[in-house]
DNA sequence: AATCCGGGGAC
DNA sequence: GTCCCAGGATT
């Protein structure tokens, strides 16, 4: 495919023919209220998800005035279980917003419309299009991942940059007229044929002109980079000296950081490390005030550290090989556990 | 650029 | 379990 191919009159042809009968697209001409809403409950959620909530939510406030008049906690109310709340409760404020400000008649123009809560890049270019016929380009995920595979685009689609790339993309190929059936089409395209894991290539009407197909790489696009959030796990630590000497434990034969020694540690502060230092037949007071803290990144969780000092009253250890005094000067001769090698430097 | 914000369905 | 979904606000 060329760059400048255009190819929107074929994706325009098979929406006519497959697009789907939402609740949301009946009004002739569509009433931007309804599109307003509809696109907001369907950030980051699925059609099948919305329906129930949309027609519930058009029974209870069927127009701008109607909403702009509801309390706070009847607006919640209906959006309760959809998730995202802070969505309804913008939608709400941007409603009155528009009831205040102008007239009760959503804005026209990207500029005034953009400045609603809740209304970003993406919810503007939909209503302009789809709701007054404006030539706006509408770039969620579906249509991050359709451009990525017809034009074999291999960066990041989650990235600035790309995002920029595929918008200029979309805007280059919006057919004069139909900007919001093309924006409407793109989303069914994306639903229906270009899913994401395995795409429909054998009954795309693209496939003809898809460059990642060309290339072979339909099944690997896009590329979408996501940073999965690391847990936190707040860790405390307590350091017990007696003679010169360290209280260490050796971790499990398996897991993370398998057989390395570490300070007596846990996840259930304080008294969890008595605990545990108790179940090795070693009783120890700890100060009341930590003497550092200490932050260490794994790939798959963060150890929020908190470390105190603490001292031996009583007890002596049980004959076990995973607990021993270690004489400070010794304490290259052992493996360390991460970030307990990093205490030991600390604690000179 | 990262993080947070819900919930559910597909796999 | 992981992925992903018609994103936006906040930092």
């Amino acid at each position: 495919m060329k760059d400048g191919a255009l190819w929107s009159p074929v994706l325009l042809q098979w929406f006519d023919a497959y697009g789907r009968d939402l609740p949301w697209r009946r009004d002739v001409p569509r009433d931007p209220y309804k599109v307003w809403v509809s696109e907001i409950m369907l950030q980051q959620t699925k059609v099948e998800a919305v329906r129930p909530y949309y027609d519930s939510w058009m029974d209870r406030f069927p127009d701008i005035p109607t909403l702009a008049a509801a309390s706070q906690d009847d607006v919640l109310r209906q959006w309760q279980g959809l998730g995202y709340y802070s969505r309804a409760r913008n939608l709400h404020e941007a409603v009155r917003e528009v009831a205040a400000a102008y007239g009760g008649k959503v804005p026209k123009n990207k500029k005034d419309i953009l400045a609603l809560k809740g209304v970003g890049d993406y919810t503007a270019g939909a209503i302009l299009s789809i709701a007054y016929g404006e030539a706006e380009a509408a770039v969620d995920g579906n249509v991050l991942r359709v451009f990525a595979r017809l034009y074999n685009i291999d960066g990041n689609i989650l990235s600035g940059p790309v995002k920029k790339e595929i918008t200029a993309l979309v805007q280059a190929q919006i057919p004069q007229g139909r900007a919001g059936a093309f924006n409407e089409a793109l989303m069914d395209f994306g639903a229906m044929i270009c899913i994401p894991k395995h795409p429909r290539c054998g009954e795309c009407p693209l496939a003809d002109i898809c460059m990642a197909k060309r290339a072979g790489r339909e099944q690997e696009l896009p590329v979408r980079i996501v940073k999965k959030k690391v847990p936190t796990e707040p860790v405390t630590v307590v350091v017990v000296e007696d003679n010169g000497r360290w209280l260490i434990h050796r971790r499990p034969p398996q897991g993370l950081l398998a057989s390395m020694w570490e300070f007596p540690n846990g996840t259930d502060g304080l008294d969890g490390v008595r605990q545990l230092t108790a179940s090795a037949g070693v009783m120890i007071d700890v100060d009341d005030q930590p003497v550092g803290t200490l932050k260490h990144v794994f790939s798959h969780k963060i150890w929020q550290m908190t470390i105190y000092e603490g001292r031996q009253i009583g007890g002596e250890i049980a004959e076990k090989e995973d607990w021993q005094w270690l004489p400070r000067r010794d304490v290259t001769s052992v493996p360390w556990a991460g970030p307990h090698g990093k205490i030991t430097a600390m604690a000179r």
